[in-house]
RNA sequence: GGGCGAUUGGCGCAGUUGGUUAGCGCGCUUGCAUGACACGCAAGAGGUCACAGGUUCAAUUCCUGUAUCGCCCACCA
């Protein structure tokens, strides 16, 4: 039964468990299972088209951790894996990888396949023709991702995998998004949106990161029209003085508030603006009057729209300014050829050429005041882009969050207040972010590879869209993809000609197909069986950067489609910071691979690294822990082979009747119990650290004092009651590892134990203590404290620690010393003692006689 | 500007309801081949728990400030 290695090592243990574990079905869901016994996670999916970096490694061993944990203590666990193969680093790659662009406007062609090598000149193909490449490259990915996450471990269903763009989360996206059209929770809009000019697509506010840029205000005179004279506005962005609709100052401000309703002019273009009251006008910054341009900025926006301000556009997609449209009379201006004129050198260039022209004019015609004065300021970026966000007025889609109506922003406030966040200070975040939103989430994204709008539009008899006359298909035929598939009672001949109908061609943002995750892998659309058994989940891992995206927009979905949370709990793990502590990103180039280190300490090491970092934690990669893992692997081999060697399988049988063996149990009852508080509040950590300091000691001190005993020495009930305490904690040790560390204890249970490690019970605190009966653990204790008197006299006099103690006296109260009486055979015998005396002593203190040199 | 975290020996970290000499690991020093483990074992040195107040019989732990670091948010003229 039993059968041991000679030299046991951690060699090729993920190879061999991990073959055996998906030829065993050992992880594998059991769609039988009841809601009321299953734990679902909804997994992250890692984003294929960059790589796994050590971070992934972190946070996926906290989930999984967690899941083993749940599956030991006999919870069906519904733990998937997802790819996200979405968006635009997956569009760019694609695009360099095979040398082709997208064309929306392309039909499908069946039999299109892309060059050996990426050709000169890309190579323009359909919507369909380049997602079936997406599909292609990223498939290749997921298998290496899928190597790497086996390599460490994960305990997922391998069976249970699903990609962002494949068909059941197109469908899922899609239907779900129909479902909030028609409830009125999706709508479209033509509106000012922020714009990314190199990509070509609107952004979401969630998407957009602030940026530290050099710039320089510009103070600029404008004269009153009635020639009394002229107020000063200073600008970062004085080229939008074309697109300056009003200037504004703050209602209370007195400096201004004589002239609010008056009207100026504005230099180079001698167009009438009037001076307009508003609370966001601040009085501290520039001159305290501003200048309001469509559009410089959100902030110009809300201006824009409380004052029921006109419209001049400068800017278009491309970010280059263009012909201004006025109507018959040219330029509203006091001298519209000049106007014009100066326009007209503006033409065609970006804004930044263009800001360098309109200064040149500025300063020519003597309408700037003083040198423009340099300032660093933050300005607005696409988190992906390089070049600063505009703002230009386009058709988009829009989801309900909460940022336009209160009562839809308390309700998901409240949602998050009812969610289980780990650690709980998380919460705050999302409060901060949901509290702070100032507009609907924008799910519309002018891209290609991504899930479309199942939508059509009819088309007028000049061959336009009529957005009012809107076709969407019925939920069974989703997925459709609108730029290859026609609306019902419409054939392809019938696209884009009037009277016919059009295609949406947007795509959805990332995040309005990943909000779903929960309904996807739930099976929401398609398998209600599967569904009714897993939702609302359990449990979202994720990093508490994207709480803002991920969490809140999940959070969004499952309020409108399920009037619910989409899980219970949310566990939101640190970010891994490179050894010097800062953070990683590619930038920088400190990111680190997993793989180099799974294979230098084992994965039980760096999974040991992993459990140590608190949840919510930033952790730094550090070698040293991951040694200090590896370690602790060996002495789990090492300590299970020798007391397999020491308790054959009749120890079973026998009974705890020592004192210090029922000390040494009881002891293990409060570590159980204290391991698995902390596991049911996915304390991982807290797991690990608490079997591990019992751990060490039991090996240095319990198995030390006992392993004489257990060789034989002693009456027949002393030496069973030795190995059956042996085997008793051999056992849940190992079980007490096993969420941790894997692939040892799987090793080790394997040589005395059928079935996996992963599929057996939770330790039970009861059972032990049942056992350890009424064993005081103090018996322990204080034993160990003397034993280690004892070798520390031996260590002071350099001798070792074999060598034979002549008299020991042990000086100390009656209760201590009582104590160390039931466990009086196992001291002598652990620490080579001949003579053991315990006196009565207020102070305790331990004399060593060793026995002389030779 | 608002909010959230962090601050414990050279380094990385615990310290969960305030309570006797503040723990652990790495590193360092000194020993030891002891019936599993030298990828081991034993012992040792090393901390005014960021700073200043307050509450309390008692504060690393609670409260209020301050400083430094990190993160998130904010309308960035």
């Amino acid at each position: 039964m039993t059968s041991v290695p000679e030299r046991p090592n951690l060699d090729g243990l993920e190879e061999r468990w991990s073959e055996e574990w998906e030829a065993a079905g050992t992880f594998r869901f059991d769609r039988t299972a009841t809601r009321d016994r299953v734990f679902s996670i909804d997994t992250p999916p890692p984003t294929v088209s960059g790589s796994l970096h050590i971070g992934h490694i972190f946070s996926y061993t906290h989930t999984d951790c967690v899941a083993r944990y749940r599956r030991m203590a006999g919870e069906e666990v519904f733990y998937p894996m997802g790819w996200d193969d979405n968006g635009l680093p997956t569009e760019r790659r694609v695009q360099n990888y095979y040398g082709v662009t997208c064309d929306p406007n392309l039909p499908y062609d069946p039999d299109f396949v892309p060059p050996e090598k990426p050709e000169k000149r890309s190579i323009p193909i359909s919507r369909p023709n380049f997602v079936e490449l997406c599909r292609l490259l990223t498939l290749e990915d997921e298998q290496v991702f899928e190597r790497v996450w086996r390599k460490l471990g994960l305990s997922v269903d391998w069976s249970m995998t699903y990609a962002t763009i494949d068909k059941v989360s197109q469908r899922t996206s899609q239907m779900a998004f129909l479902r909030m059209l028609e409830r009125g929770e999706a709508y479209q809009a033509e509106a000012p949106t922020i714009w990314d000019v190199s990509f070509q697509s609107a952004v979401a506010q969630a998407e957009i990161e602030e940026k530290e840029l050099p710039g320089a205000f510009h103070r600029i005179p404008f004269r009153f029209s009635d020639g009394s004279g002229q107020v000063e506005i200073e600008t970062t962005r004085p080229e939008l003085l074309p697109a300056c609709v009003a200037l504004v100052a703050h209602p209370e401000d007195e400096r201004y508030r004589p002239h609010f309703g008056t009207t100026v002019t504005t230099p180079l273009f001698g167009s009438p603006v009037q001076i307009r009251p508003h609370e966001l006008a601040d009085p501290e910054k520039g001159s305290g009057i501003a200048m309001i341009c469509t559009f410089g900025d959100t902030t110009d926006v809300t201006w824009w729209r409380e004052l029921a301000l006109g419209v001049r556009p400068v800017i278009d997609r491309r970010g280059r300014f263009v012909e201004i449209e006025w109507g018959s009379e040219g330029w509203e201006s006091a001298d519209p050829e000049a106007a014009q004129a100066n326009y007209d050198e503006l033409l065609g260039k970006t804004v930044k050429q263009a800001q360098k022209r309109i200064v040149e004019q500025l300063i020519e015609q003597g309408l700037l005041v003083g040198d423009p004065r340099p300032i660093n300021h933050m300005v607005k970026f696409f988190e992906k882009g390089d070049r600063p966000l505009e703002i230009v007025t386009s058709r988009q889609w829009y989801i309900r969050n909460g940022g336009r109506d209160d009562d839809i922003r308390e309700r998901l406030l409240k949602r998050g207040a009812q969610l289980v966040w780990h650690p709980p200070y998380m919460l705050n975040r999302y409060e901060g972010w949901v509290g702070g939103l100032n507009g609907d989430w924008l799910i519309s994204r002018q891209r290609y590879f991504g899930v479309p709008f199942p939508v059509w539009y009819g088309v007028d008899d000049n061959g336009d869209p009529d957005y009012s006359k809107r076709h969407t298909p019925a939920e069974d035929l989703l997925p459709i993809d609108p730029s290859t598939d026609s609306p019902v009672g419409f054939d392809e001949s019938q696209r884009d000609q009037p009277g016919g109908f059009t295609g949406d061609p947007d795509v959805m943002d990332t995040w309005a197909t990943s909000s779903v995750s929960p309904q996807i892998i739930s099976g929401w659309a398609d398998d209600s069986d599967l569904f009714d058994r897993v939702f609302p989940m359990d449990l979202r891992p994720q990093a508490h950067d994207i709480i803002r995206t991920w969490l809140f927009s999940s959070v969004v979905r499952a309020d409108a489609e399920h009037d619910s949370l989409p899980w219970t709990h949310a566990a939101i793990s640190g970010w891994v910071l490179d050894p010097d502590r800062k953070k990683m990103s590619k930038s920088k180039g400190n990111v680190v691979t997993p793989l180099p280190l799974l294979e230098r300490f084992g994965s039980d090491a760096v999974r040991y690294w992993a459990a140590n970092g608190r949840p919510g934690t930033d952790t730094a990669v550090d070698e040293g822990q991951m040694k200090v893992g590896r370690r602790l692997a060996i002495k789990i081999l090492n300590v299970s082979k020798f007391v397999l060697g020491l308790a054959g399988d009749e120890a079973w049988n026998g009974e705890v009747t020592e004192a210090i063996d029922r000390a040494m149990l009881a002891q293990l009852a409060d570590v159980v119990a204290v391991t698995t508080e902390a596991f049911e509040s996915f304390d991982y950590a807290r797991a690990i650290e608490k079997s591990e300091a019992f751990f060490w000691p039991f090996c240095d001190n319990y198995v030390e004092l006992v392993k004489g005993r257990a060789y034989g020495t002693g009456s027949e009930a002393a030496v069973a009651s030795a190995r059956r305490s042996l085997v008793e904690a051999l056992s849940t040790l190992q079980r007490l590892f096993a969420p941790h560390l894997c692939f040892v204890t799987e090793e080790v249970w394997s040589w005395w134990q059928p079935g996996s490690v992963h599929r057996q019970g939770w330790p039970e605190a009861d059972e032990l203590r049942a056992l350890a009966g009424e064993g005081d653990p103090g018996v322990f204790t204080v034993t160990a404290e003397v034993l280690g008197e004892v070798r520390r006299a031996k260590t002071e006099a350099k001798r070792s620690l074999r060598v034979e103690a002549e008299a020991v006296q042990v000086f100390d109260t009656p209760d201590r010393l009582a104590l160390i009486e039931p466990a009086r055979a196992d001291l002598m015998e652990a620490g080579r003692i001949s003579d053991l005396v315990c006196t009565e002593s207020e102070s305790a203190s331990v004399d060593v006689t060793l026995s002389p040199e030779d």
